[in-house]
DNA sequence: ATATTTATTAACCATTTGGTTAAATTTACT
DNA sequence: AGTAAATTTAACCAAATGGTTAATAAATAT
C-alpha cells in the first residue's frame, strides 16, 4: 500500500470531482485535470474508473465508519451516545459536506455493489448500540422501543438535512447561513428529542 | 399541452429508466428500447436529453408538491396534519419509491437547476404550516420550538430512510421484508414521537 | 557509468452517446 | 382519391469518453 504523490494527488482530485458529480457524471479528464497530471496516470494508477472509483468510495467509508463506530461501541451510556453522535456527525459534516450524499447516491444507483461493499469492508455497525439499548430497557432504565428504529431515529433526524439539504432549502426556503444555523442548532435539539422520548418519567 | 400516446410512453420510459440512473447514466437509447420506439422519437417530442429530464423532473414534483400542500394547507390541527403527512408520505412513497431519491439526487449534482425550478414551479411549501404552529406555541396549546425544525424533523424522519435505503439495508442489517415491516411501523412511531415532544405536559 | 525498472507524456483508438437527416409511412384534410 | 401535414424509421454523424500505446524522462540498482 505504497502512495507516491502522484497516487495521493489522483485520489484526492478523484475524490473532489466524484463527490461532486458522482461516478457517471464525473469525467476522467477532469480528475486529470484537477489533479494536474495526464490522464494515462490515472489508469497507470487505477487501471479503470470504476477501480478508481472503489478507491475513494473506500476512503470516503474509511472515513466515516470509524468515526461512527467509536461512538456506538465505547462504553458510554445511551444517553451520551446519542449526544456524541449527532454532535460529531454534524461537525463532521459541515467540513465534509459531499460525503453522506456520495455514499447514499451510489449505494442507491448500484445496489448490488453497495451490498458487495457491505459484506467485504469495515462499515458502519451499530448491533453493540443496539444490544446496550435492548439491556437498558430491560432494566427499565429507558422506555421500550425497537433499538432499530431509535438508531433510524437518530440517523435520519441527523444526516437527513445534510443529504436532502437542496430540497430542504428550497422548501424550508432558507439560505446558506440560515441552513448552518439551523444546523448547529440541532446539536442541542436532536438529542433532547430522542432522550425525551425514551427517557422514563 | 397534447399528449400522443408515444409522447406518454416516452415520459413513462424515461421516468422509469431517469429515477432508476440519474440523469447523467442514463442512455437516450435505454428510453427508446423502454417505450418500444425509435430513439428520434424523443429528440422529436422532446428535443434534448436535458428536455426530456426536466419534463420528468416537473412531472415528479407535479406528483408530489400538490400533495404535501394538501395537508400543510388544510384546517385540521397540527397534530393531525403530522399524522396524515407521515401515513400519507409513507403510502406514496412505498408505492413510488424512486422518486424522492431522485429529486434529491438530482438537486444536489445540479444545485442550480433546483434553484431555479424552485423560483418557477409550484413546490411543496410548509409556510403556512409554520405559522400554524407558531399560533399554536403563542396560545401555549403546544410547546415552543423553531416551526421549521419541528417541519425538518418531520420530514427528516419520514423521507430519509427511503432517501438513504441502500445504507440503511447495510448498517441495520436488514432485508427487503424488514425494512417495510420498519417503515410500516414507522406509520405510528414518528406522529409518537414528535407529538410528544411538542405536547404541553 | 550503465542497465533496468518506474513514472510520465502525447498521440492515438474504438466505442459510446446525444443528436440529425432524409426517406417512408401514417394520418388528417379537401 | 389526392394532397399536405404529422409521425416514424433506419442510417448516419460529430463529439466525447474511457482506455491504450509507444516513446521519453526520471529514478534505482549494479
Amino acid at each position: 500500500m505504497i502512495h507516491t504523490d502522484t497516487e495521493k494527488a489522483i485520489l484526492q482530485a478523484a475524490k473532489t470531482v466524484f463527490y461532486k458529480k458522482g461516478l457517471a457524471a464525473a469525467r476522467m479528464q477532469e480528475i486529470a485535470d484537477e489533479a494536474n497530471i495526464n490522464k494515462a496516470m490515472l489508469h497507470y494508477y487505477f487501471r479503470s474508473k470504476e477501480k478508481l472509483f472503489g478507491a475513494v468510495f473506500l476512503q470516503a467509508f474509511g472515513e466515516l465508519a470509524p468515526f461512527l463506530n467509536s461512538i456506538f461501541n465505547s462504553d458510554k451510556p445511551v444517553f451520551e451516545k446519542i449526544r456524541e453522535f449527532v454532535d460529531g456527525y454534524i461537525t463532521f459534516v459541515v467540513d465534509n459536506p459531499y460525503l453522506p450524499t456520495f455514499i447514499i447516491q451510489e449505494m442507491n444507483i448500484n445496489p448490488q455493489f453497495g451490498e458487495t461493499f457491505f459484506r467485504n469492508h469495515v462499515t458502519p455497525d451499530p448491533s453493540k448500540f443496539e444490544e446496550q439499548i435492548a439491556r437498558e430497557i430491560e432494566h427499565g432504565n429507558i422506555r421500550p422501543i425497537d433499538p432499530k428504529q431509535l438508531v433510524l431515529n437518530l440517523i435520519s433526524l441527523t444526516a437527513f438535512p445534510f443529504v436532502g439539504k437542496g430540497l430542504v432549502i428550497g422548501i424550508l426556503d432558507l439560505d446558506e447561513i440560515a441552513f448552518k444555523t439551523l444546523m448547529e442548532e440541532r446539536k442541542k435539539l436532536i438529542p433532547e428529542m430522542i432522550i425525551n422520548t425514551i427517557k422514563v418519567q
